[in-house]
DNA sequence: GATGAATGAGTTTTCATTCAT
DNA sequence: AATGAATGAAAACTCATTCAT
């Protein structure tokens, strides 16, 4: 999928097996480098890193935007994934599917970039379409789990969408293995939270169509 | 203080009523561009928007480390103050302290550039300084609420440090109001998280000291 | 004039000294370096020939179409010039003036950048203002001559217009004596065409207002 | 001819039909591309033009100045062309056949490539050949016109090749008809002009010699 | 014979930094 | 103290050319 084809004018077409190899590498690349330099990380390093020629990025990738949509869509991608799966046990166990969803996410951050600063993520129509398709799966785990009293009524499907931004900002001065830990003892201790019974009524969340689109395009 | 004085040679000095009020600038659109561009925002992007000249900026800080570290040691001082205010209803409602301290680290967050992608904090005096008694003062708050029962006993006041970290985290792209509004229910559901009873125990965080000075001083 | 000042944002500014002469050694060097080398003339070769560094270039130009604005205006300027001072004779001697003009322009030619193949004249407004004067002067020009049965009576100022941009054209690989004793012959010959009674009548020019603005603008 | 046959070490060979289709797009796309982005065009942009891969165009053509060669060859043939036809009806009608050779290198001005800014025309043996026959007919076709005293003495071919060369200059921004017709109107005033008894001398032209070779197949 | 792909060598453009006014 | 200006160095981007399919 994302690793071996592009997308041309004239719709989605098969790479030449060296250029999917090299299409990877540079993606995997364009990952960590935006994770650790930000995504004003130089092109020319991506490229040393990937093991190409800067003009074989640009090749692929015609300018800076295409590869962060890409490297985006990617991490869309995976949320999407771990939210679909966590539906598959929402019935049996509502909390403990929240739980997994937050937990897949904080295990793969690593590979999932969120936009960062210093770049925004233009109106992409294949992220977009999964952005939508992320927000319904988390409002129908939150409404399940809602339905069997396994959450406090005030939490909202926005509220996992923003702890997903939050925990899959870059720490870039942290090794990864603390990162991780730190962020995950976040997640448990949020998790906890989403109990009921426990805590005063929460304000009003934003109206989820004010920070869509446009916005939320840039933020999960 | 922070924006009236500067530091030479010969330790802290006055400076004339314009220049103080040009650094003052220069302190606050480095503020933003930081948030908005990342830390690796062109320099005279932020001559520009603080309506000076590049070569003021120079005059004011010799370089890019130099402006970050103030604007991170401002950030700091914001934080420590938020710390050591909650410690004085710590006693009384230490719950409530702790939930004071976050939030208003919530309400301060543009003016809290805590280290982002693209540059690190280099060993500053006296942002180390700000940082221990920043995490001195939570550690009390914590070890105040845990005697008092009034929180789980495995939170430590590494996840109010982490929790600062990710609250602060810039999201360019969202309008400041929608944005906080995520962002202080984010921070209610965590507190909520904090009280005892609640969830099942987590696990062991990483060594204070592991991710002290140098990588604490670039995340926090 | 166009060798010391430079258009900002607030108008016209008087540039100091040495910024106003390294603008017009860069002028100077765009010029040739547009006729020899084209338009899409390497903007270093530019800069080294007028012996200033690339980026002094781009302080005073902040792109390669602003430069040949500038150009192009200058030689625009050097066309009016012309024009006008025809005027000043063309009521003792019609035919004499239209002369003047044609071979004043062919002297200064090296001088004319009218645009060349490679890259347009965006529409600047100053370029298309000195265009209606030229065409202006040019029309009362070919008005009083006909008047005075100077002319054919068929022949119109857009004649003396496409003429000028032929004979600006550059060939660069002709010495420049021989360019310009070969194009002042030819002027002469279309000038002796010019007089009443000579030929057969001509076709029908296009309609001035079809070739006028954004096109005009483009070819002289 | 042109199109269907290519020049390899064993001479002029015979291409295969798809071969000599994709040569023939080339050249028209070169063609036009030359007049509109000057002969320093990208060689991919002519391919994209072409509707063939750029290692094909490689192929045909070793390098620019092969597909500069070919494409000013055809022009150059066009041109000889137009003066040998006019040539056959010199003897009745001398002014007429000089009008006839004119007004068809203006009908035929957009397929023919003189050599423009941007790069010289090698000496291309084929190329200076077709320049002394072209020197050689419009040479009779003036001794024939001065013989039979239809035009001025002072007249030369020199000055029919020169008007050449103006006449095919491209103007990239005018639309096609525009510009034929302003270029019509122009030449048939020039042709007005070689009558005799119309206009003072004319200052001599350079001598032949120094204008030839090198630097005339330049310019025609 | 044709093409997708890769690359090295430019060229353009930006930016941190210093200098002269 | 502040600013306009200049510059070297880096980064973005393009393009001619060759290689592998």
């Amino acid at each position: 999928m994302a690793s071996s084809t592009a997308r041309g004018s004239s719709g989605t077409v098969k790479l030449r097996a060296d250029a999917a190899r090299n299409r990877t590498q540079v993606l995997a690349a364009a990952r960590t480098a935006f994770r650790e330099l930000g995504t004003a990380a130089p092109l020319d390093e991506i490229a040393r890193r990937a093991g190409v020629n800067i003009a074989t990025l640009y090749r692929r990738f015609p300018d800076r935007d295409a590869l962060i949509r890409q490297v985006v869509v990617d991490g869309f991608t995976l949320v999407l994934q771990a939210a679909q799966a966590a539906l598959q046990s929402a019935e049996q166990d509502p909390l403990g599917a929240i739980e997994n969803y937050l937990l897949q996410v904080v295990d793969q951050r690593d590979l999932i970039v969120l936009p960062l600063a210093g770049g925004p993520v233009t109106d992409d129509p294949e992220a977009n379409a999964l952005q939508q398709q992320i927000a319904a799966a988390l409002d129908e785990l939150i409404a399940t789990a809602r339905t069997k009293g396994a959450i406090r009524t005030d939490v909202t499907a926005v509220d996992l969408t923003i702890t997903s931004v939050l925990i899959c900002r870059p720490m870039p001065y942290l090794p990864t293995e603390d990162a991780t830990a730190l962020v995950t003892r976040h997640a448990r201790i949020f998790i906890a939270g989403l109990a009921p019974g426990a805590a005063q009524p929460l304000p009003a969340p934003p109206a989820y169509e004010d920070i869509t689109s446009r916005h939320l395009s840039q933020t999960i």
